[in-house]
DNA sequence: AAAAGTATTTTTGTATCCACGTATCATAAA
DNA sequence: TTTATGATACGTGGATACAAAAATACTTTT
């Protein structure tokens, strides 16, 4: 028998990639509540390596927001007040505006389909619960985002909806369901269609900030 | 998290917080060149700690943008291109942009007198060279920043400055000192003074673009 | 019951070791 | 002279064991 069930080969990622991988995606589906505490020792023992590369995953995670590592206290998951998730929708309504006004001269007839295309998508993706509207709706985001050709932008605001993410599951699942949402995005694709950056950008402003109080609102009273 | 005019206080320090702080003011100051590879043992050995606490560091420097990481070929500093200054200073400028809208509710005569106090000191720093003069910059912006009473657009802002840091010591030192700052920060002041959150974002706003051909192209220049 | 002191646990940092990927450089082949 | 090839040195990433410091829990005493 060949080395079948040897040691597990780390193919192209490093531990600490991995842990922070996991750690991100388990945060991102709400696996673990605001609060609890994260400890090297069992992760490490759930992905199978030693506590080292997990703590530097922590870093990084910190470094994110989606953790808080206060010194000899540990690793805990932060959780956002209502105050500081209607700040990330403001930053997050000035950097995706500035997207998609920088995004403007690339914007042309297929970009548009596409676009419309992920629309649909989302509105079909809405009927099989959060998971895959939440999804849906970061990608038509990212989509818009992407034609900026900022990768600092892009890195920033795809960080942005990484932290409500969440929420917006919570929020996707208890709540009625964003019901506004279709005419709310389709409303960002007519301006884009116009053609005027200037107007494009203050349309997706109001789209973000519109959202923000619903969210918040919601989130304030489910606790 | 870097902390350019940040307000956090300093809880305790570990060692890797000793370590980030070090690099990090190793790399604002420029002391470090973009390319030049980080040895976690040298690093470790000069400031009396082992490796692990300044690879955790490493990780949050390159969060941050400071360093790059790349697997099995270690921590080199990073560099900015011109497209890449330029991005960050379009996306200072919608965040800054942001901040002063949000600040005007608290700008009240105190707070004008101290922005022309501080106008007042970076014009004096600026006579005794770079270094001082872009302590007082970042102090300007950070102060008004500060009033937007928004914790995590306050950080970003931060971080943002932290980057660019470098670059603007070189500008300052070998360009032409920016004769145009004290109006382009008065015209700020200005319109702060107005009472008109719209306009004094716009003016923040053009500020900051404005500032960021200048910086580009002598930095494009003196490579 | 409050305060003080002690023990225990947890976190953090150190030291050491090893496997593996990368880079360097000399040598061989074209 | 250029291009492959291969040996080797080096650095990184990770594991493990251990020590120290801080925080927490637990007594004991007053």
């Amino acid at each position: 028998m060949p080395a079948a069930f040897s040691v597990e080969p780390r193919l192209s990622a490093t531990a600490e990639e991995e842990a922070y991988r996991h750690l991100q995606r388990a945060l991102r589906l709400g696996r673990y509540k605001p609060g609890d505490r994260l400890i090297p020792e069992e992760i490490a023992a759930e992905i199978g390596m030693s506590r080292m590369p997990v703590r530097e995953a922590f870093r990084r995670l910190a470094s994110d927001g989606l953790v808080v590592l206060r010194p000899n206290r540990g690793c805990v998951v932060a959780g956002l007040t209502v105050d500081e998730l209607y700040e990330i929708f403001e930053i997050r309504s000035v950097l995706e505006g500035l997207a998609v006004r920088l995004a403007m001269p690339r914007i042309d007839e297929e970009a548009l389909e596409e676009f419309e295309n992920l629309l649909d998508r989302m509105e079909r993706a809405g009927q099989s619960g959060s998971s895959d509207w939440v999804i849906r709706h970061q990608e038509f985001h990212g989509r818009i985002c992407a034609l900026s050709r900022r990768p600092k932008l892009i890195h920033q605001v795809s960080a942005l909806h990484v932290v409500i993410e969440p929420y917006m599951r919570i929020w996707f699942d208890d709540a009625d369901k964003p019901l506004s949402a279709r005419e709310e995005h389709a409303a960002v694709i007519a301006a884009l269609r116009s053609g005027d950056a200037r107007h494009a950008e203050e349309v997706m402003q109001d789209h973000i900030l519109g959202t923000a109080p619903m969210l918040a609102e919601f989130v304030s009273a489910s606790r």
